[in-house]
RNA sequence: GCCCCCGUAGCUCAAUGGACAGAGCACCGGCCUUCUAAGCCGUAGGUUGUAGGUUCGAUUCCUGCCGGGGGCGCCA
C-alpha cells in the first residue's frame, strides 16, 4: 500500500550510497516497524555492511550497518508524509505522519468497498482443481479440507488478480464404483435412495467392501461388470448412470450449502478413451513397458529420465486385462486442461499422499515433450485424522460424516445464540446459526499450514471461542452494530483532528496490510495468511471497541472513528469472503 | 532400501533469514447501570527434538542423528 513512498525513499537512499561510495546494489527489503503503537516502514543495512566487509573493507557489520543507517537518516531528513526518521541497531525506521496515512487508508477501503484488497488484473489464467469426490461413497470431514482449501485458494488467486477457472474431477469410475454396483445388484436391486442419499451411498459402499471380502466369486463378477460397462446400452451402464447421478445430486447439495461453485466438471469416466490413446502412443514410442497380459503396462519413470537412483519409480497405466488406471487418466487430463483453457498455471489441490503420483505424471509428460506441464503444480495438503492418529477411511466406515458435523455445529451455534442474544427472531437466529456453524467448520482447516496433519475431535471442533471464525464474525457484528445505530450517512473524508489512540493506529495498520497479504497468500498458495490477518483484525477491533467509544465520542473524534469502524467492518468482511465464510450482520 | 512431511509454552498452532519467538485452549485473578461479555484486561508458562555447518544475524537455509507420520507395478 505504500509502494510509492517506499520507492521515493529508495531512490534517495541509492543516491546517498552512490555519493558515499557505498556498494548498495541489491534491492532494499522493506518491513513494518514491528513494535506496537508505532506505525511506519523499516529497512536495514546489514546486507550492505556485509557486502563491504566481503569486498575487503575492515568493518564490524552491525556497527557499520548502524553507521550507514545514521548517514541515510541524516541525508533523508524528514521526508514528506513522515513524522520522524530514526536509525537504531542498523535499522532505518520511518514513522508515518499518522493523520495523513490514516486518512488515506480509510478512504481507500471505503471507496473500494468489497474490492478492497484485490490486486490489479495480471492477465494470467489459472485453473484450480479441487474437491474430486468419489461417487458411490460418503463425504466425510477429510474431504472438507480439500474443499475448503481449494475454494479459498481459488478465491485468493482471483483477488490477487488472476483469471481463475475452478474445476472438479469427479471419481465416477473405477474398481470401487464397480464394487458398489456389484453389491447393489446383489443385495439392493431396485432400491431407491432415501432422503439422506450420500450417507446411504456410503453405507452401501462399506457394505460392498465387507461382502466382497467374504465372496470368492466377487472379483470375477466385478471384472465382468467392467466389461459390460464398455457397452453403453448395457444394463450395467444404465445402472451406473442412474446411481452415479444420485451421488452427483448429493454433492451439488453440499456445494450449494458450503457456498462453493465450479466452472468445469471433469469425470474419470470420460478419460478412459483418451487415456488409452495416449498409452497406445507411448507404447509405440517405447516409453510404456507393456507386460500384458502377465502384468500391467507401466512407465519406468527413472529410466525415462535417465536417473540411476530410484526416485520416481514406476507409474502403472493399464491393468493386465487392458483396462486403464488413474495414472493414464491423469496423463490425459493434464493435457486436456491446457487444451480446454488458455492456462498459465494448472493447480491440483490433492492429498499429499499422491505427491509421487503427480511427480510421475508431470515428469513423464515433460519427458515426452509436453512443454506446458511445467506450469502444472500439485498443491499437497495433509490429511484429517481422528484422535489416536486414526485415518478416516471410507472403506472401513471409520469416519465423521460431513452432514453429522454440520448438524452438530449448527445445533451448537443455535444454542449459544439462544443464550447470548435471546431477542433474535427465529428466522434470523437460524441464519446466524448456519453462518456461525459453517464458519467454525471451515476456519480451523484454513488456519493451519497445509503440511500439518489436522486432528478432528468434537470438543475442539465445536469450540467457538478464541482463535475461531465466530470470534471474527462477532467483531464484524460489533462493527455493524455501531454503524446501524447511526442514522446519518458516513461522514466525509477528513484528516483526524485529534491524536489517534494506539488501538486505532494498530487497527488501521492491519487494515492497510490486506492487499500485500492477499498477494503473498496467492504467491505461496497459503490460506493461513488470510486467516491470521482476519484474526488479528478482529482482535485489534475488539481492543479498539473496548478502549475507544464511538457513539459517545466528541463529534470531531466520532467523525474519524465512524469511518474507521466502517473500514474495519469492510476489511473483516473481505477477509472472510476470501475464506468463504459468511460475515453476519447480527449474532 | 529409496523418497516426502512433521518436531516451537502442559495441549493445538503462529512467526518474509532480521529488532524482545507470539496467539488460542487449559489454569488462576479481575471487568457487564457504559456502541451486543460469542468480548476485554492481568498473572504464569520456552535451551524452538539434538549435534554441527553456512551467515553480520538461524525457529527459518544445509548435513548428520533421534522421535513421529506418510509414499513406493496392475485402488484412487
Amino acid at each position: 500500500m505504500f509502494e510509492q513512498e517506499q520507492q521515493a525513499i529508495e531512490e534517495q537512499i541509492r543516491a546517498y550510497c552512490k555519493q558515499q561510495d557505498i556498494p548498495s546494489t541489491e534491492e532494499l527489503k522493506w518491513a513494518r516497524i514491528p513494535f506496537s503503537g508505532e506505525w511506519g516502514i523499516a529497512t536495514s543495512f546489514f546486507q550492505t555492511a556485509a557486502n563491504e566487509a566481503r569486498s575487503g573493507k575492515k568493518v564490524v557489520v552491525p556497527q557499520r550497518a548502524q553507521e550507514i543507517a545514521e548517514g541515510v537518516a541524516e541525508h533523508l531528513g524528514t521526508p514528506q508524509g513522515f513524522s520522524r526518521v530514526e536509525a537504531v541497531k542498523g535499522y532505518l525506521n520511518l514513522y508515518f505522519s499518522t493523520d495523513e496515512y490514516a486518512r488515506t487508508v480509510l478512504d481507500t477501503v471505503i471507496t473500494q468497498g468489497v474490492e478492497y484488497g484485490n490486486g490489479l488484473a495480471n492477465g494470467q489464467s489459472v485453473m484450480v482443481e479441487f474437491s474430486q469426490p468419489n461417487t458411490h461413497k460418503a463425504l466425510h470431514v477429510g474431504h472438507l479440507r480439500n474443499m475448503m482449501l481449494g475454494a479459498a485458494v481459488a478465491n485468493i488467486l482471483e483477488c490477487a488478480g488472476y483469471e481463475v477457472v475452478r474445476s472438479n474431477y469427479i471419481g465416477d469410475f473405477g474398481r470401487d464404483v464397480m464394487k458398489w454396483i456389484w453389491n447393489y445388484e446383489k443385495r439392493h436391486d431396485g432400491e431407491e435412495p432415501p432422503e439422506d442419499t450420500t450417507r446411504w451411498m456410503g453405507d452401501l459402499y462399506a457394505e460392498a467392501t465387507q461382502k466382497l471380502e467374504e465372496d470368492e466369486a466377487g472379483e470375477t463378477e466385478i471384472q465382468a461388470l467392467f466389461a459390460d460397462w464398455e457397452s453403453k446400452d448395457s444394463p450395467t451402464y444404465k445402472l451406473w448412470q442412474k446411481t452415479r447421478q444420485w451421488s452427483l445430486d448429493g454433492f451439488n447439495d453440499v456445494y450449494t450449502q458450503m457456498g462453493i461453485h465450479f466452472d468445469r466438471f471433469y469425470y474419470e469416466s470420460e478419460m478412459e478413451e483418451s487415456a488409452k490413446e495416449i498409452v497406445e502412443e507411448l507404447i509405440s514410442k517405447g516409453i510404456v513397458t507393456d507386460d500384458r497380459p502377465d502384468g500391467p503396462a507401466v512407465i519406468k519413470v527413472d529410466e525415462l529420465l535417465g536417473l540411476d537412483k530410484e526416485t520416481y519409480r514406476v507409474l502403472a497405466v493399464l491393468r493386465s486385462d487392458g483396462t486403464s488406471l488413474y495414472g493414464a487418466w491423469d496423463l490425459a487430463l493434464a493435457q486436456k486442461k491446457f487444451i480446454d483453457y488458455p492456462l498459465d498455471r494448472s493447480v491440483y489441490v490433492v492429498d499429499v499422499r499422491q505427491s509421487l503420483h503427480f511427480q510421475q505424471v508431470f515428469k513423464t509428460l515433460e519427458a515426452v515433450g509436453f512443454e506446458k506441464i511445467k506450469d502444472a503444480f500439485h498443491l499437497p495438503y495433509e490429511v484429517v485424522n481422528l484422535p489416536g492418529n486414526l485415518t478416516m477411511s471410507s472403506r472401513d466406515g471409520v469416519i465423521v460424516l460431513l452432514e453429522d458435523f454440520i448438524r452438530e455445529a449448527t445445533q451448537r451455534a443455535y444454542d449459544v445464540s439462544l443464550e447470548t442474544n435471546p431477542e433474535l427472531d427465529e428466522v434470523t437466529r437460524k441464519g446466524v446459526a448456519n453462518a456461525v456453524a459453517l464458519g467454525s467448520i471451515k476456519y480451523p482447516l484454513l488456519a493451519r499450514d497445509n503440511t500439518k496433519i489436522a486432528t478432528f475431535d468434537w470438543e475442539t471442533a465445536l469450540d467457538f471461542n478464541g482463535h475461531s471464525a465466530p470470534y471474527i464474525q462477532y467483531a464484524h457484528v460489533r462493527a455493524n452494530s455501531i454503524l446501524r445505530r447511526v442514522d446519518k450517512a458516513l461522514p466525509d473524508s477528513s484528516n483526524p483532528t485529534y491524536e489517534l489512540e494506539p488501538a486505532e493506529i494498530a487497527l488501521i495498520e492491519l487494515i492497510s496490510q490486506i492487499p500485500d497479504t492477499v498477494q503473498r497468500a496467492a504467491d505461496e498458495y497459503r490460506t493461513l495468511h488470510i486467516t491470521n490477518l482476519a484474526y488479528d483484525l478482529a482482535k485489534a477491533f475488539n481492543d479498539f471497541y473496548n478502549r475507544c467509544p464511538v457513539l459517545k465520542a466528541e463529534p470531531e473524534v466520532q467523525l474519524t472513528r465512524l469511518r474507521l469502524v466502517a473500514a474495519a467492518r469492510q476489511s473483516i468482511a473481505n477477509c472472510l469472503r476470501i475464506l468463504g465464510i459468511e460475515a453476519p450482520e447480527v449474532m
